[in-house]
DNA sequence: CTCCAGGCGCCTT
DNA sequence: AAGGCGCATGGA
């Protein structure tokens, strides 16, 4: 039987949907048919971006809402995008990635399913992140109503869901060297030893000290949990990636060292180097992949016609 | 078949 | 302090 469908629109001024969701600080959009499919906090969505006069976005659920300010402070709809723009130092290559990118936003997203993608993320490719997310999901996640056929028919396992089962259970979600982190992880929040929600009243610099006590969680890792879990605009994950990026576009002659660089990143880009560092990302995988040395490494957004893909367990 | 991927921990200088 | 290496797994 179809369940019931339950709408909510949002008004929202400069917001690329499309952008904003498979940008990599999220790992479980899908997109399907002309809109995006998910589950958030327990809740399989559908959202659409309406096309017409002023932006705004269309959210389907499956269950009624009461009020719908957990998808409005998931998707930060309410952000004045302009105001965090101008904070932006003015030069080329930032100004470039900014008209590249209009209306690229930061979500705001749960913090232990967060840094449970984050700690998976290391030397895999988004795709695998998102193949590797799924696994988990599938083996420990809690069903959830969502439409017949869907893949997303399961919400992001509880910690104390990951902490009770063995270790190996993890390596089959393929998770490999991850597991033993992602397992030490789940049980530090369990157990109580991290407390994810105290984080949230902490400076910046004590949460990401306590972040960094995981045995597998280092700077890069910590900053994508403050910048995309708690809002932490002035974090700014230090991948590779952009390093290649700051080196190509900031440094052209030198070779500036990581530290020099991670120096740069904290005193040029200001309060919402975060947000600067997003642009700079998604702009650099999308238009100057090959560019920097490696082929164009986004799938693009499949169009209306593709089918969504079951993974084969 | 090889190569390498939104890192990190550990081991060398 | 700074640099190199192995780690599982599977796309490309």
């Amino acid at each position: 039987m179809v369940p019931a469908e339950f709408r909510h629109r949002i008004l929202v001024v400069d917001y690329d949907l499309a952008a904003t969701l498979c940008s990599g600080q999220a790992f479980r959009w899908q997109s399907v048919g002309s809109g995006w499919e998910s589950v958030v906090l327990g809740r399989w969505v559908r959202l659409d971006a309406v096309p017409g006069t002023s932006g705004s976005i269309e959210a389907t659920t499956l269950e009624p809402q009461r009020d719908w300010s957990w998808l409005e402070t998931y998707l930060q709809t309410g952000v004045d995008l302009d105001s965090i723009l101008k904070t932006f130092p003015n030069e080329r290559p930032l100004n470039e990635a900014v008209a590249a990118c209009r209306g690229l936003r930061l979500l705001l997203q749960d913090p232990w399913e967060c840094l449970a993608g984050f700690i998976l993320s290391s030397t895999k490719q988004i795709v695998q992140i998102r193949q590797c997310m799924e696994h988990l999901c599938r083996r420990l996640g809690p069903p959830v109503t969502s439409p017949p056929g869907t893949p997303w028919g399961f919400a992001f396992p509880a910690a104390s869901a990951v902490a009770a089962v063995d270790e190996s259970v993890l390596r089959e979600c393929r998770m490999g060297f991850r597991a033993p982190y992602l397992h030490g992880a789940a049980r530090a929040v369990a157990e109580g030893r991290l407390n994810l929600d105290s984080l949230r009243s902490l400076p910046t610099i004590e949460a990401r000290r306590q972040l960094m006590e995981l045995h597998g969680v280092g700077r890069k890792i910590a900053d994508c949990v403050l910048l995309f879990a708690y809002g932490r605009q002035d974090a700014f994950p230090a991948d590779v990636w952009i390093l290649k990026v700051l080196r190509h576009l900031y440094f052209p002659r030198r070779k500036p060292s990581p530290s020099r660089l991670q120096q740069f990143v904290d005193t040029h880009f200001g309060l919402n180097a975060g947000y600067a560092q997003q642009y700079l990302f998604h702009h650099a995988r999308v238009n100057l992949g090959t560019t920097l040395g490696r082929p164009k490494p986004v799938s693009r957004p499949s169009s209306r016609h593709a089918t969504p893909r079951h993974d084969p367990n």
